[in-house]
DNA sequence: ATCATAATGTGAACGCTGTTCATTATATTT
DNA sequence: AAATATAATGAACAGCGTTCACATTATGAT
């Protein structure tokens, strides 16, 4: 009797049309529009029925988290046919300031948002943050390989040097994202960024 | 007849306790309990009557933005007895670090919060973002010594180096605060981001 | 001192939020 | 067909920002 695989399927199906619905809201909408009440609506149920596939807004935010971060690593994939490290490094910087820009609700999701790190929090020491620790690792590889190749001299510390590639990039997107840039001109914000990209890959490689 | 400027004295001083009192709700309970309703009841006042000192909420809390962003710019002052270019800008980016982890709340006002920003979209283009320009312009200033002194030779543009410098600093603060150094075991976050600071120093002189 | 006017403060309400729980409806098993 | 297990829900709670008709208090003029 398959009823019992049929239910499990069945379960999933609508724990996954629940995720949908709530990637769409944010995309669509912006995350402030991502309430219980708003995901029940779109796929046609009451809000008490999430509770019965998610333990939590929490919950439901974190596995949106994880997926999310997913799309993230996934996207830094194509810069390993690069060949020279700091082409590569450079190339994945990109890649995350594209990702900010063309889904800034999830951005902010994945690196703002409090409610998925709680989620975290909740379920104690046993659960590591794995989605955010696959995405970081795929640049500490691409700093492993500059370091492997002679390219990065002054560390041999792949993970820090590339927390601080990370940190910097990621520091430009939130600054745009949360509209800190507003000390610029409109028309002005996004030459400066490039000019900041520019130059921190010039100071890889000279210095300031 | 005083009786005007005691009127207006006072309703500057009301002003004024309703921006302490939230001010003290932020750094003694978190940004999540500074609520209109809160706010009130610790200044004995009715929720309503803050709406006759501030247009609403986003007001108040460009307000007390614009504080937090003068206390910043005051806690950079020191760092100009320095004379050393390179030091002079490692001790701005420490004293970042510094107000970050001081008083996270206020930083999540200043860096991370959408009120105070909507307040600014909603004055219309008329009234620039002040407070956040003028914190900036220190770290610009710091960054012009260097590039005058012969020190930082890679750019003549001063505002991009700055903003790439607080970037790097932003962006590892922020992904501390915002819970996202989970990647990391806890003991070791912090001495990863005194590393991070120390290699970017690094970079900033030789590459890396 | 009395009265009109201006300034100041408030209670109650609206629609929104996440969440819980007793109850109802549906599907499966006996 | 009856009993049981699964699934879904309506209603409620306490909180949120905000508005507005109303009440209170302080000032100015007579």
């Amino acid at each position: 009797m398959g009823i019992r695989e049929r239910k499990e399927r069945e379960k999933t199906e609508r724990r996954q049309a629940i995720l949908m619905a709530a990637q769409r809201l944010f995309n669509e909408q912006g995350f402030e529009k991502v309430s219980m009440r708003n995901i029940a609506e779109t796929i046609e149920y009451s809000p008490a029925t999430i509770y019965l596939y998610f333990k939590n807004k929490n919950e439901l935010l974190f596995a949106l988290q994880s997926q999310a971060f997913g799309q993230l690593a996934r996207s830094f994939e194509s810069v390993f046919a690069i060949e020279h490290p700091a082409k590569q490094l450079e190339a994945v910087g990109h890649k995350y300031l594209e990702f900010a820009f063309q889904h800034p609700e999830l951005f902010e999701l994945m690196f703002v948002m409090n409610g998925p790190m709680q989620a975290v929090e909740a379920r104690g020491e046993t659960t590591p943050w794995a989605s955010g620790r696959a995405a970081f690792e795929r640049v500490v590889q691409v700093m492993q390989h500059g370091i492997d190749a002679g390219v990065f001299t002054r560390t041999d510390n792949a993970e820090t040097a590339a927390l601080m590639a990370w940190s910097q990039v990621h520091g430009l997107a939130t600054l745009y994202l949360r509209k800190r840039m507003m000390i610029f001109p409109e028309d002005r914000r996004q030459a400066i960024m490039e000019e900041v990209m520019a130059l921190f890959a010039q100071v890889l490689q000279h210095g300031l």
